[in-house]
DNA sequence: ACTCTGCCTCAAGACGGT
DNA sequence: TGAGGCAGAGT
DNA sequence: ACCGTCC
């Protein structure tokens, strides 16, 4: 996921793009957020005995858990929370799929060994690499945001991408997301750590995408070539490229194509049919929707509703 | 000396009681 | 899965 | 700060 070692790049090359502060800071403030990698998060993390909280029915509420406190949270701080749900992914994005398909399909296999040994440890490591989001998980918090009155998006494509392009729109402030690829996707405020508790003592980083392009100084189109070079999910980076080589290449030369004119092919060799140039594409025009078909609104929570859906379906109390 | 890679390990939510 | 720490090889 | 519980 996102952008290899882009967040040390800004933070060795650029700190002055960074700027640190606390939730009070956002009060009032519009973010979106992927929600499919919320779930994803929460899937992994809330378990109890390797297994995920299920009701009386077997259903997994791990997700409803998360969202649900997360979001009352944000709330309470006068964040209005904006969730933003995948689409299907891009074409490019196959290869990468197809890894993680692999390394699940691996993990099963090693989460079963463990259960026939009996070694409660490694089935809960395997467990959690098993975790895949599915359609009635985005259904579930759906619609436990319709009932809270939290407005979510569905995005034809990457959530990241649609999530930037709020932002680009004038819909919300910034992405509150750890997905450093909301600024290769053109969001100019990407805020970090925006929901992890006081009790972990992480303080919330914003990340200007002008600031870092100044003082990088490069333009945008400079940085998404950075972006590729440093290791996206859409096509091959050069091996022996990394972040300093990358940004050194990139003021020298200023694009992929004058690089690879004059990289010295002896010590780094360029991939096969490399797809830079539609990857570079896909971060510069992704499909996402038009602002006029995006219609934000906070509203008040359906009280009743809630406890219908929370307790009477899915069991909390 | 600097930079990248590979291999390792760990933790990934949120809350409340102690 | 990624992010940080550390060893080792390449530039 | 640590740790058990949430479902």
């Amino acid at each position: 996921m996102g952008i290899h070692n882009l967040a040390k790049l800004i933070a060795d090359q650029a700190p002055a793009a960074i700027k640190e502060g606390e939730m009070a800071n956002y009060f009032g403030r519009k973010i979106a957020v992927d929600a499919s990698m919320s779930i994803y998060q929460f899937l992994i993390a809330v378990r109890q005995n390797g297994e995920n909280l299920t009701n009386d029915s077997g259903e997994t509420t791990s997700h409803l858990m998360g969202m649900f406190y997360r979001t009352i949270r944000m709330i309470e701080n006068g964040i209005k929370p904006v969730y933003v749900f995948d689409g299907k992914p891009p074409q490019m994005k196959s290869k990468e799929l197809e890894k993680r398909l692999e390394r699940r399909t691996e993990a099963e296999a090693e989460m079963t060994k463990a259960a026939d040994a009996g070694d409660e440890e490694a089935f809960d490591k395997f467990a959690r690499r098993t975790v895949k989001v599915t359609r009635e998980h985005n259904e579930d918090c759906k619609r436990l945001l319709k009932l809270m009155g939290i407005p979510y998006v569905d995005a034809p494509t990457e959530a990241e991408a649609q999530c930037a392009a709020l932002v680009k729109q004038g819909k919300v402030y910034g992405v509150g997301t750890e997905d450093m690829d909301a600024l290769t996707f053109g969001a100019d405020v990407l805020v970090r750590h925006l929901t992890f508790s006081e009790a972990r003592k992480m303080p919330i980083r914003e990340y200007s995408l002008s600031k870092v392009l100044q003082n990088l100084g490069i333009n945008f189109e400079e940085f998404t070539d950075l972006c590729i070079l440093l290791g996206c999910d859409y096509c091959d980076s050069i091996k022996g490229i990394g972040q300093k080589r990358a940004l050194d290449l990139i003021k020298q030369y200023r694009n992929i194509e004058t690089i690879i004119k004059h990289i010295d092919k002896k010590k780094y060799s360029v991939p096969e049919d490399w797809a830079y140039e539609q990857a570079r594409l896909l971060f510069k025009e992704p499909e996402v929707l038009p602002a006029d078909t995006t219609d934000l609104k906070w509203t008040e929570p359906d009280e009743q509703g809630l406890v219908t859906y929370m307790v009477n379906e899915k069991g909390f109390s």
